[in-house]
DNA sequence: AATTTTGTTAACCATGTGGTTAAACTTAAT
DNA sequence: ATTAAGTTTAACCACATGGTTAACAAAATT
């Protein structure tokens, strides 16, 4: 896409916008504080990708794509319901813990400006729902899990794998928790969440 | 606290401050859209709440003083923790849904800011969690429910219960869902999430 | 070796921004 | 009626901000 020959300053550029935007977002993100971070000229920023938007647009879709094929391992393998979530939240906490201001940056600028989608699904690997729906309804036909809507379970899924990540300083206050704690708390809900959800569907 | 007389053009202030906050945040509210949704001057802005900052802040605290009663329901009645449950997904959804905007706008401004949570802690009545750890302990040892943990349990809920508001246009993209049948999926959830987790935790 | 292309910098620019000021106006107390 | 206090306005200000320009350096191409 880009013609550039040299990439290691817009990858130095890639990373600290990264850093920047995934913090403060793209309103609180300053193209001074993102040249300095990279430790370059602003006039870079502009040379390599032209805006802000188009900066921003690039560090988003990056990052979407870091998350995407996690959703599409659960969605798209062949085992059992029971051993997807428990594959998926452990795999999918793990990799939160690792990136936590992910799911955070990408659900706030995703509510800042919801038509943004329709750029991302064009762009990026979107992940398909379909082939897990066809599971919950066969599991459920088979009696093998209480009925369930797919789309319902699906969101309970993401809602408690992703939620203590985006909502940490509003849980934390009202647990009264201190970060270590809370840290040892989101690494057992690799187990927990999964213990939760086969619990509840279980017949 | 303040000595204006009339306070009509306050109001208009905040309530205008409100949907400019909530729908872009701090950082990318302007004073000049406010007073402009609030019809006036943007110096008046100033006469009655000095700087952004604190008309934020005001914003932020009547936003939060909404939310925190309805914790406080699930928190400190004296029902069985099914009822409990039961009652506070209903109530909560039917709440959040006429004001959809409040969890994005608290966890939002929270994660910018986390210190910013001791200063509410202190001017705002504050949910406390722990007659709802005492209920728990209680039920699981007298073998009513499964054995969790009361955070996590607790975690659980409000994951249930926010998330599926704070990231609807992620959530609406995964499972192709337009806005119409989305609302739809939350007015089901009143009734899905209780059963959800009640059958989780349910012997 | 000469020339074109690509990368980098400092200085600059127009505009937007939160905030201020001073004067005018309104209301109510004296 | 006069004064004082509270309210509102238009004009203004300093500064931050995204973005541009022109000059220059370094490769790459001829």
């Amino acid at each position: 896409m880009t013609k550039h020959k040299d990439n290691k300053t817009e990858e130095q550029i890639l990373k600290a916008a990264q850093k920047i935007f995934q913090s403060k977002g793209m309103d609180g993100a300053r193209m001074q504080e993102i040249a300095d971070k990279a430790s370059i000229n602003k006039a870079m920023l502009h040379y390599y990708y032209r805006s802000k938007q188009l900066l921003f647009e690039a560090v988003f879709k990056k990052a979407f794509s870091l998350l995407a094929p996690q959703l599409n391992a659960i969605l798209n393998d062949d085992s059992s319901l029971e051993d997807k979530i428990k594959k998926f939240t452990h795999n999918y906490i793990s990799f939160i813990i690792k990136h936590p201001y992910l799911p955070n940056f990408i659900i706030q600028e995703l509510n800042r400006n919801p038509k943004f989608i329709e750029k991302i699904k064009k762009n990026v690997a979107f992940p398909n729902i379909d082939k897990f729906k066809l599971q919950v309804k066969n599991e459920v036909k088979t009696g093998k899990i209480v009925p369930i809507n797919a789309e319902q379970l699906f969101i309970n899924i993401l809602s408690l794998n992703i939620f203590p990540f985006v909502a940490s300083p509003l849980i934390k206050a009202f647990t009264n928790v201190d970060d270590k704690a809370y840290k040892m708390l989101l690494e057992a809900r690799k187990k927990e969440v999964s213990d939760f959800i086969i619990n509840a569907i279980k017949k």
